[in-house]
DNA sequence: TACTTGATGTGGTTGGACCACATCCCTTAG
DNA sequence: CTAAGGGATGTGGTCCAACCACATCAAGTA
């Protein structure tokens, strides 16, 4: 009847024995950042477990942005492994938003949050506030709406990672993904999206002018006042609001 | 180059089918918290697709703390919705954190922002509140270092608990649960056990009673040298922080 | 009534098969 | 000699048909 002893007092399943494995060679050093993980049968078979199981490990860490699977040969090909938390935290929220266990005010005032510390300690040398600014005059000869909202997308998610943390920043990012969808929708109740367009210029020129002054404070207020107008304007109540229906 | 760019949407992998179908669910509330699944076979019937490619999806479900699986028969059997936003973004840190990608500093950095700012909006009459509270008398009548150890986890849980924020409580048990080993290694470090554990005491009650006087901005100064003073203390270089005005 | 025992349904795991794709390398035509 | 075929090879992607371990439930039995 006991004829797995070791199953029976350790239930790990397969696929988490592959997951470990993989983890540990990463922890290691073994494997690294570009580096190419073994082919599924290979990797299958010097753990003496079944392609199915390690396919399993390698989809999970796909979805948490840890490896990229390529098919055909080559240098592009194969399970390499990548550095994406982004990904993960985003697509984790984003599913939870839907099980209405995350509401949307929350992301969006921990976003505030983030972002407000983000700006404050930024560095006015930093090679993302530069870019910030680049992106700042893209968006003011851009007339397509879809593409201005990319690029603030892209505006803010620099000046997040102005601070040089990668965890805020990481965090920024998903919390921005998990509520695209969301935001979208937001934007098209607006009134005038001209006239909003021009106040959010107006008010990036602001935050950016603020940070290079070294006035981190006031940087903060213009943030938090700036995400928070939006989402009040497109009508979304602060930290009330019921996220149950799209 | 741009047809990369639509490649990359159109062909999607049969999982991410099954996976969108049941995000689709979620969202639109016909899955909802506690329900079940139809079960694997059945499901890959309906989607026409192979069981295969529906365990693959279920896999990266559970990985984000969306369902759990569970085998035999009855109501605790199939797989049935949870939420448990912590293990997917913990998982994600971790692993983040094992490729050398999310510096330890950082990660530390961003809890520090977290709990400080949870605890400068604590609410006095929060449930959390007096959970810490409890945590704390615990912890005073606690000798056993692991067991005061796992008390300190759930007490700076309670904390965060507090703001009322689930996307900021979720995010601090992540981080936690991503340098949890690395933090019992710092341990490890310390001189003195006992004096540090003193300590630690005091500083908790300092905590709770800045927060009880409605002094939120001490509460978070308070915090803040807690942590990063533990953290010092072990032997981690820490990065500067100043969370102070956000 | 109380206990045993099979039936049923669930996820867990395996091996094998085939496909589409991308590269590499050898052959062959010029 | 060069350059254009065209397999050979190796990768992940998908599917299928089993089998196992487990947990519950219902029918049968003492």
């Amino acid at each position: 009847m006991w004829s797995n002893h070791i199953k029976y007092h350790w239930p790990m399943r397969t696929h988490q024995l592959v997951l470990q494995w993989i983890e540990n060679q990463l922890s290691s050093g073994e494997l690294a950042l570009g580096g190419r993980l073994p082919a599924e049968r290979t990797l299958a078979e010097q753990l003496q477990v079944s392609r199915t199981s390690v396919r399993e490990a390698i989809r999970i860490l796909e979805a948490m942005g840890v490896v990229r699977a390529g098919v055909g040969s080559g240098p592009d090909a194969g399970t390499v492994v990548i550095a994406d938390p982004t990904a993960a935290l985003g697509s984790a929220l984003r599913l939870h938003v839907a099980t209405s266990h995350l509401p949307v005010a929350d992301i969006v005032q921990t976003r505030v949050l983030l972002e407000s510390w983000a700006v404050a300690r930024a560095r006015t040398d930093s090679p993302a506030l530069a870019e910030a600014a680049s992106l700042l005059e893209k968006m003011d000869a851009c007339p397509d709406t879809d593409e201005f909202l990319a690029l603030d997308v892209r505006f803010h998610l620099a000046l997040a990672e102005a601070a040089g943390n990668a965890v805020v920043s990481a965090m920024m990012g998903s919390l921005r993904e998990a509520i695209q969808s969301y935001a979208g929708k937001l934007t098209a109740n607006l009134p005038d999206w001209d006239a909003t367009a021009a106040r959010l210029r107006a008010e990036h020129r602001d935050i950016l002018a603020a940070i290079n002054n070294h006035d981190g404070g006031r940087a903060a207020g213009l943030v938090a006042a700036h995400i928070e107008g939006y989402y009040k304007e497109a009508g979304l109540g602060p930290k009330d609001s019921d996220p149950a229906r799209l």
